[in-house]
DNA sequence: TATTGACCTTTACGTTACGTCAAGGTTTAT
DNA sequence: ATAAACCTTGACGTAACGTAAAGGTCAATA
């Protein structure tokens, strides 16, 4: 079957400009264009347009797509099975913001109570999944091995009252964010006592502190598993809830 | 609690600049500026962001949203409400998008057969919504009341050798339209015969056609259930069948 | 006390993914 | 043959911010 732009869009419920900017930018061009110049499109064109649309909705810029399409390892069964999962993953997300929605009408009828944390629960979510994304890898590059390396030889240089101090500063953490943690606000002043506790214990280690570097770390802290167990160990989410008090703390994104 | 611009922003999952422009096309002013200019928030417009995100989730555009919530008549723990309401039909959407996806995984892998119609399913319905909502009155105010009026005053004055011509032709759409709609494809061959059939009949009601006409009385017959009742009445489905095919049979939107 | 670094401000230009004319050629239907 | 409904290529407009520049504010540190 082919098709001009007009129908084709009416197929696939986009606008003709739409067709025509794709051709434009050149993620989407005709099989072929006939003698008076028309845009004829084809089967292939059909199925890469569909294609084009999955990663729209799931928020791509047309640019990356591109990208995506074009590279010489793009799989486009794989592409679906990708499609899908995002897919099943938006649908948890809006699940959330369902819950969330619901608990609001709950909370102006009366019924319960709501942090201004859970105001926002299902959006944040989308942004912090982004952020992963975008600079999961590059945060533990950054943050990570080197800072790391860098307390481990910080800790060498230590005298013994310097060691003392610090371990009873651990402690003092662990106690703050437990209390902290029942109250479940991560904004509330026992969560930001905590977090500056831990800015006070963080300093004994780096050689020099920074917000930036302190909410890279907090992130970290849910991001790799050895962190997570060690903060998880007696509250399953600790290591989250130090993350989001940290960040609310350091105001860093 | 009090909010500066980048605890609120971190809050709520948004950049300090939204926030900032929100400000600056006056959807959501801080409840303070301090003596050094700094914006304070409050409680009022924490709650007022967050409804301002379920607008926006939904795809509404900020002028609408402020339209909507700066009207006299605004009801907050209504409008939660309806946010419940769309956001279950936007679930429902994505449900489509996901059986879309499977189908065209298990279509890749041989396993099933997809009409090009299909592929798209789920991407299309949004628009349909969208149409809906915008046109949806406007088109049966338009083509509704009028044309039915007309159509009876033309069909006052038929000849008898027109009316037989003109029952003939309406069995001639059924029976064509009951074989298309067997094809399930309403860019087929078939269904655009019915279509074209369709319009041949409509012309001995109407005084003058337009495919703009055509394609909006196409889209009454599923909206208004008296005609979606007289078409559904052997095969349910088929009004919209019809619709489909009338509509790309006109190429209009 | 001075400095530094992370805040905050306004101004202003840039970007994405199209919508919307305008001006003109083509196809289809009457 | 004339009109209606297509199609084309510009080209400018728009929404919702991102981003950079230039400069004040505030808390912590040297």
């Amino acid at each position: 079957m082919e098709y001009t732009v007009q129908k084709l869009a009416q197929l696939a419920g986009v606008s003709s400009r739409t067709l025509r900017y794709y051709d434009q930018i050149g993620i989407l061009t005709p099989a072929r264009v006939n003698s008076s110049g028309y845009r004829i499109y084809g089967q292939k064109e059909v199925d890469r347009l569909q294609q084009i649309l999955f990663y729209r909705e799931l928020g791509i810029a047309l640019e990356t797509i591109k990208e995506i399409m074009t590279a010489p390892s793009f799989d486009a069964e794989k592409a679906l099975n990708e499609h899908r999962e995002q897919l099943l993953k938006k649908r948890k997300q809006l699940d959330l913001l369902i819950t969330n929605v619901e608990k609001t009408i709950a909370s102006a009828e009366g019924r319960m109570n709501m942090s201004d944390q859970e105001k926002f629960e299902g959006f944040k979510k989308k942004m912090i999944d982004e952020n992963e994304r975008k600079y999961g890898k590059e945060i533990r590059e950054k943050y990570g091995e080197d800072t790391v390396n860098q307390s481990n030889a910080k800790l060498m240089n230590m005298s013994q009252e310097d060691y003392e101090a610090v371990t009873k500063l651990e402690a003092e953490v662990r106690e703050a964010l437990a209390e902290a943690f029942a109250t479940g606000d991560p904004a509330g002043e026992l969560a930001q006592k905590a977090a500056e506790l831990h800015k006070r214990w963080l300093t004994y280690y780096w050689t020099e502190y920074s917000k930036e570097a302190h909410a890279g770390l907090a992130q970290m802290y849910v991001e790799d598993e050895r962190f997570t167990a060690y903060y998880d160990k007696e509250q399953p989410g600790m290591a989250a809830f130090l993350r989001d008090a940290v960040h609310i703390y350091t105001g860093q994104k």
